[in-house]
DNA sequence: TGCTAAACGGAGACAGTCTCCGTATTGTTG
DNA sequence: CAACAATACGGAGACTGTCTCCGTTTAGCA
């Protein structure tokens, strides 16, 4: 076989702009409606038809996927300063409030991402990579235990995210984020 | 007013049995094809119509709740054993393990019962309760902190229940419960 | 300018939720 | 043991959302 798993054709330019416009629509309806926005609605509000958009994304999974790659890259992109930080424990625990945060902001919608450490899984491995060197750097600096690895931290903390969602979601008051990944870093820090 | 809220009418013979079916067959649906399984198909299966299900619970929700109900008595009972163990924190540890075990065999379809510390919501009610009894004991023998309050520990747990349920959902590897409800518990140990 | 592969879009099949209302059943009362 | 409310039943069907198929259009190349 040919090198041809990559760049199999370059897409045609109407194609390409149809792409980003219903990416865009779609992070703006997923946002306002939650994962369950109807995408026959969401091809309306791009200006086209139904077959197109599942042309693009042969389901709802798929169209999720590209507009939580958008985000998880500004996400990590936020996790700069954090990588060179004088504290890494405390960077580490600092990007896991914010991971939290963002991850929430998109109202769970993203929240399964965290578990899958998986390379096919752009968005998934993103957030991984970034937080496999703060765990990499925390552990270095003897700031948190060595048998914890970085998988564990995200299941955690996708279930802070979801325990956080949810309550939000019933209207019941919950401790902060802050806090309960504050009560993870105390099970793993050393002492 | 008089004192007609209890008891309001003793429902009628018929009625009580297509509830009883109902809620059994829901059961057993769920079960098979989590919480999203057809309600007009747990109707037929039942050998009612649509009709009488909405009848009895206007929404997905109150299907759910009811099947709930019955399941959180038989893993309170569960719990029993444990109220008078020699070590109160191996208890608790134990308790909330077993408590992931529960809520995940229901294919987290009431890992958002186990948030809401809610009187009103039975189901809920009997698992926190229980939960209190078990955490107050860990702190009355000095093994857990005292600032930690059950809510958040039903809060992480319920994170755990999410992340385990989602990963098998995903066929990606995961901790085991034990393991990430031990690193929890970690965190709240006193030494 | 003309041709072809690529892409479009909308009609419509299908599945699920939920309501309405005419019909049937229950249990009570004389 | 009628007969009659009150209560409950159940299914037709309106509605909403998912996803497919295929005839039509368009981009990009020669």
């Amino acid at each position: 076989m040919t090198a041809e798993t990559r760049a199999p054709r370059p897409m045609r330019a109407d194609a390409r702009r149809n792409y980003e416009k219903l990416v865009a629509v779609a992070t703006e309806s997923f946002l306002a409606n939650g994962p369950d926005a109807s995408l026959d609605d969401i091809a309306k509000r791009a200006g086209v038809g139904p077959g197109t958009l599942y042309r693009h994304f042969p389901n709802r999974e798929a169209l999720l996927d590209a507009v939580c790659v958008q985000w998880a890259d500004s996400v990590a992109a936020d996790a700069a300063p954090l990588l060179t930080a004088e504290d890494p424990t405390a960077a580490l625990n600092e990007w896991l409030v914010r991971l939290v945060d963002h991850v929430g902001a998109f109202k769970g919608l993203a929240s399964a991402l965290l578990l899958s450490a998986d390379r096919k899984h752009d968005t998934a491995w993103v957030l991984h990579h970034t937080s496999e060197e703060l765990v990499e750097r925390a552990k270095a600096a003897g700031g948190i235990r060595a048998d914890v690895t970085t998988s564990e931290l995200m299941q955690l903390t996708s279930g802070v995210t979801y325990a956080c969602g949810t309550s939000k979601a019933m209207k019941k008051p919950s401790s902060s984020p802050e806090r309960l990944i504050g009560l993870i870093m105390d099970g793993v820090r050393l002492r």
